[in-house]
DNA sequence: GTACGTGCAAAGATTTTGCATCGAT
DNA sequence: ATCGATGCAAAATCTTTGCACGTAC
């Protein structure tokens, strides 16, 4: 499934705009804010940028993902495969990780709790490999 | 531990507006957004809100939780028992739940990823039991 | 009395909205 | 030609900051 015939169905257009924001988040090793897609994408209103990702939730082609107490997007399944992160408070990084425990987990849960889920969110803050072994941290 | 001695070992005072945040956070059955908490928390200035929040979330006394697109604050523990949320994109309800088995996993991706966690966050979102049964979700 | 904290007000940033125009089909 | 989408600009919100005054200790 393309974005292409992922937004025809809908009866929506692949624009310009669209087009940047999707590449843009597609070039990302990790997720942006809001405003790191806006000023990667050229040329493209800022409201459009929002309008967009509303869009792209909507159809499930972007995540939110909560990073402390900010938002950050990235591509969802099935445009990258599903995956949750290591985030490394000292340096900042995202790194992806699989979990399939986790998936299993959350059908465990679905299932005790009758509860249909539709999404779930998961992710780790601390202090990541590199960053335990450094001076700065240790001090 | 109370929060009054909490704020003490850091040379905080407990002053009219936290108790009034704190006060509001423990009487609600669900997270709140900073613009409900502002709301309830009568004759405090906003901005005392916030920076009572960040002041809350240094000390670990608040959480956030990331539902959809948005944060909410709850308190942390040992103020409340540690828990997760079912939340309903029908009905908008946020029911806690207790989830031993991802405890067990997050200390076990720890040791696996050699990665040292200081917070972990789960949500599912879905739809409740209760809703599930609703005509109007059934159309 | 001495900081720390607050309220207030202003500034800064983010997000939403209306509308005329543009462009994909 | 039609209808969706965009850019622009304005409005509405949200968040941060400086400073004089209050108040917890």
């Amino acid at each position: 499934m393309t974005i292409d015939e992922l937004l025809k169905q809908h009866n929506l257009r692949l624009t310009k705009p669209r087009q940047q924001v999707f590449d843009v988040l597609r070039q990302s090793a990790v997720p942006l804010t809001i405003s790191d897609i806006a000023k990667k994408c050229k040329n493209v209103d800022r409201a459009s940028v929002y309008r967009t990702l509303v869009t792209f939730d909507q159809l499930h082609i972007v995540s939110a993902v909560a990073i402390g107490w900010k938002s950050y997007y990235e591509l969802a399944e099935p445009f990258i495969p599903h995956h949750h992160h290591l985030y490394c408070i000292h340096c900042q990084n995202a790194e992806p990780i699989q979990t399939p425990e986790l998936e299993q987990l959350v059908g465990y849960l679905s299932r005790k709790h009758q509860f249909a889920v539709v999404k779930h969110h998961f992710e780790l803050e601390g202090i990541c490999k590199n960053c335990q072994q450094t001076k700065q941290y240790k001090k």
